[in-house]
DNA sequence: GGCGCTATGATGATGTATCAACAACCGGGT
DNA sequence: ACCCGGTTGTTGATACATCATCATAGCGCC
């Protein structure tokens, strides 16, 4: 490997608040779900499309393709989120490979709880302190970064 | 509590670029770290400024402060670095509560190995894709974001 | 000295993420 | 009917992160 193109003063600059922003934000918004709303932020993620879905019933491979996870990710915090009482899986019938996770009354009660207070913490830890004008820059910038990824999702 | 303030269209998309960043690039960055030079992130991270201190060796508090990690979290991955050999842990002269974390040479051959590739792949999955004039909008918002969060560590 | 208070690390429990291995099933071709 | 490659989900191993708890050590104060 020959000398790698290092970064320059402001694009360490970029890197050092991006990775503190990952560090610290993602900290700080998962101990407000769990303190004022009792959910991870594993658990609010599949919550949320799964309370959107009709029945609050989703099989397992698109739940996983709706949040971008794999496999085994969701079969296993879906047996975690069972054991709390938030989901319950069921069989497939279309496919007996399958496996259908349905949103239990307890799971619904959880995230209409929480939803209203995680959005307000969003805003006020990230998007008030975001000036309007950043707002297509970021995205823009966001967005071209992830389609040039190789195992993209998107 | 009240109805939220929600995100508009606008602010939606910057959040869902923002988590898709997070979710497929620290991925894709943590993949190539472990395939090119056999480390893992938190590995990393913690070898770089073990790297950087003269004779390898820092208290495992400043080491914490300059990564941002919480106590615990040093002393797990310290734990686990020094069963692989990466780091070995000696007694605080100064302080007998203290703990020193010394790099070890196979530790140094691994940052040394390690560091190039990191670098060029941040720059080829990140920097690559960002416009010059994004570059510091982009260290501008994060920081401001970064200075509001309550326990900010910088 | 003795007494609190804080700082520092270690540890175990739990939750989370990834990987490899596995089992069961689908579909298509023969 | 049969095999075969790909899909789907589960499971166990390992690594990582956070929390609560604990033990020890410094530090100031009486």
């Amino acid at each position: 490997m020959s000398e790698p193109r290092w970064l320059d003063e402001r694009e360490a600059r970029v890197w050092r608040s991006y990775v503190g922003l990952r560090l610290h934000l993602e900290a700080e918004l998962e101990r407000r779900l769990v303190r004022d709303g009792g959910l991870s932020n594993a658990e609010f993620t599949l919550l949320v499309p799964l309370s959107e879905s009709p029945d609050g019933l989703l099989r397992a491979r698109d739940l996983g393709r709706m949040v971008g996870w794999e496999r085994s990710r969701i079969s296993h915090q879906v047996a975690r989120m069972e054991k709390r009482g938030l989901v319950a899986r069921e069989e497939c019938p279309e496919d007996a490979r399958g496996s259908m996770v349905r949103l239990t009354e307890s799971g619904r009660e959880a995230i209409v709880a929480a939803a209203p207070s995680h959005v307000e913490a969003v805003r006020s830890l990230f998007f008030d302190a975001i000036a309007d004008d950043e707002l297509d820059v970021m995205a823009g910038a966001f967005e071209r970064v992830l389609d040039r990824l190789p195992c993209d999702v998107g």
